[in-house]
RNA sequence: GGACGGGUGGGUGAGUGGCUAAAACCAGCAGACUGUAAAUCUGCCGCUCCUUGCGGGCUACGGAGGUUCGAAUCCUCCCCCGUCCA
């Protein structure tokens, strides 16, 4: 390979695989730092539930890309991208090894592979757009999408608004049908050496140890965290209060919900989201899987070959 | 011992003679996804066969019989569960 490569190491992979924890102990033994992909762990005090590893846990390991945004401000992949090339380089620069912990696949595809060059979303013409489905249905969108872009709307499913409003924006916005501006530049990472590492534990671990984190976080002070956020004043609106959990601990303070439904609740949202990742990055090219958890020292062997094979 | 109510596919649960392999929901599996992505959305979901078709066969609504051209649905007996009375 290349010589004149710098070296990145991406690991990849499920919730509750252990890929925090692998990427610390790369950054030990490769002299590393770790830059978080994770879209929820970019926003400040929403912490346990988010499976943050706390500045007390990271062994002296700095973690980058953690703790970007407020609750109540709105964070894109676009920005995700930009800041993680930035830090990447910083890091390299400084002669350490950066090691991406990448749970959020359209950040690492962002950052990966580029975005195109397509309009920033526009809060004003969502609103519109979001309004004018509900009061004549989602269907409404899709046709509107089908007279403007028809392309674009052969490939978003009727119902998907959210997908559809994303369409219609950037064709009014942008002035352009979608496939036009997707098929225009796109411009991923350059200048690295990429070694690509998935972590694939047994479904049935894997669901197990998803069980057995969400109780764990609970007996950590998940629940102090979402009463000291709700007294702060975060608005429930706000977006890190849809990420898994958060809302279900809401409603059990406000005595909607038992703590046990809320808890199994959590434990099926984190399952069918870890199914998920794993559709989405089975397509991800060049990942050498490794079958097991990343704490698990074989898999931390295997992972050090392929970290230095380069 | 008596009186009711009930036993349906992995779960909850609708169906009360043919349009029913059996609604709906959940779980599960598979998939899509270029700025909300821990989001949003789609498909499959008894077994099996093939020429993959609104295709064929088999098995299925507690058990065993019966009525009927036809039964998850009606009848008989039995088993189990719940509530109430003794």
């Amino acid at each position: 390979m290349d010589e004149s490569l710098a070296r990145l190491v991406v690991i990849l992979g499920p919730t509750a695989a252990g890929k925090s924890e692998l990427a610390i102990r790369l950054a030990e033994t490769l002299g590393g730092e770790v830059v978080a992909c994770d879209s929820t762990q970019v926003y400040r005090h929403f912490d346990i539930g988010t499976g943050k590893v706390l500045p007390a846990q990271r062994r002296g390991i700095p973690h980058h890309l953690i703790d970007l945004v407020e609750p109540h401000e709105v964070f894109t992949a676009g920005e995700y991208a930009a800041r993680a090339t930035q830090a990447i380089a910083d890091i390299t620069r400084l002669g350490k090894l950066p090691i991406l912990t990448a749970g959020t696949g359209l950040y690492l595809r962002a950052l990966l592979e580029g975005l195109s060059d397509a309009p920033t979303r526009s809060e004003e013409l969502r609103e519109r757009l979001r309004s004018k489905a509900l009061a004549k249905g989602p269907l409404h969108l899709h046709a509107l999408l089908t007279r403007i872009d028809p392309q674009a709307a052969k490939r978003i499913a009727p119902r998907d608004t959210q997908k559809v409003i994303r369409a219609v924006e950037i064709r009014m916005l942008g002035g352009k049908p979608v496939s036009e501006i997707h098929r225009s530049g796109r411009k991923g990472l350059e200048g690295y050496a990429l070694a690509k590492i998935g972590l694939l534990p047994p479904r049935e671990a894997l669901y197990a140890r998803i069980n057995a984190r969400v109780q764990g976080m609970i007996a950590s002070g998940w629940l102090d965290e979402v009463r000291h956020l709700i007294d702060e004043g975060v608005p429930r609106e706000a977006k890190p209060f849809q990420f898994i959990g958060y809302a279900e601990l809401r409603e059990n303070l406000e005595r909607r919900l038992s703590l046990n439904a809320a808890i199994e609740s959590i434990q099926q949202a984190t399952r069918r989201y870890a199914k998920r990742q794993l559709t989405w990055f089975r397509r991800e090219p060049g990942v050498n899987w490794l079958p097991g958890f990343g704490d698990d020292p074989t898999i931390v062997t295997e992972a050090l070959r392929l970290a230095h094979r380069d």
